[in-house]
DNA sequence: GCGGAATAGTCAAGCGCTCAACTACGCTAC
DNA sequence: GTAGCGTAGTTGAGCGCTTGACTATTCCGC
């Protein structure tokens, strides 16, 4: 994951045509802080809110955006989407929300090929319970580290790459 | 995974004590901007490499890891908290790479409980073949989208959660 | 209205991860 | 020396994700 290994023999600067961009040091350094602070922050969040409800956060980012929708329910492909998954990931762990009791799936009207992911009132409950344990992790391991200058550069930096990796959104 | 869901009845300012501290309308996008960036950001370079090379981004950490080392070997354990890796998962994988002939396990000399991880020729070699692939959607994906000073930006945020998530880093 | 492409969603196989239990060795103190 | 504890690493069960193939429905052009 890590970036590191120039081909032994060649330094930091490259085959001048065609050659592999490598990274300098700087880079290096920027780019490992980012990707282990992010996973860190990730596992770690994981792990509290696995720990204190029983809920992944893929799961629960699936309540979320069933929760903020007026009528607690989205078709099937607009849920993956928003939870930035795939459909067969969505159907799976749908089925195991189901299971729960915390959702359930609905024929579509206005499409035969569709059906809507309804959150129940089991699902908001349990969501309910979970948000607190959630909103305090972030609060703890993100904002309270961070100066407002520091958030707001976040935000730049996500906005920024999101731009390019998901133009559509 | 997103954060909201301030249960329905409260707006943004809270129970004064004891409270759930919520995420106010800008903190909100701050983090859902952080969160869905770094999540396609390391989907897409997982792809990109598993696509390119058939190597998982766990696996390739390991390989660079064990590739920084001067002798290219390291302790089971030493290798796992470097990978940000549990014993276990490290154990499975080192054991998958095993069978790919890329690494091999070693008996350790001073410690009769401990093994060596060593990274193989062939090893090498498929780290050599993966490693311009990695590189290059880390440039593509991440710094070529963003300026010097954003760059210097995120180094410090990385750094700063690190000293949190990881102080002994 | 019919044939073909596109879209919605599901399912099974295979892989990788987590958790908890387990083996084996080392360290310290008596 | 041996009891007890801590450390190193492995293992197996179970869960979740990915991929690719599959069914069913809709849309489009003629």
């Amino acid at each position: 994951m890590t970036t590191q290994v120039s081909p032994p023999g060649e330094g930091d600067v490259e085959h001048p045509a065609g050659g592999t961009r490598w990274l300098d040091a700087e880079e290096q350094r920027a780019w490992r802080a980012w990707l282990y602070s992010t996973q860190l922050l990730n596992d770690r969040l994981e792990r509290e809110l696995m720990r204190a409800t029983g809920i992944p956060t893929a799961y629960y980012e699936i309540l979320v955006q069933l929760s903020e929708t007026p009528s607690r329910q989205m078709r099937m492909s607009e849920l993956a989407d928003r939870c930035l998954s795939s459909r067969s990931r969505l159907s799976h762990a749908v089925s195991r929300l189901e299971e729960r009791g915390w959702v359930r799936r609905q024929e579509c009207a206005e499409d035969g090929r569709g059906l809507l992911a309804v959150l129940t009132d089991e699902g908001f409950a349990a969501l309910e319970a979970a948000a607190p344990v959630h909103v305090e992790g972030v609060r703890t391991h993100l904002f309270d580290q961070l100066t407002p200058e520091q958030v707001e550069a976040m935000r730049d930096l996500g906005e920024t790459l999101l731009r390019h990796l998901d133009p559509s959104r």
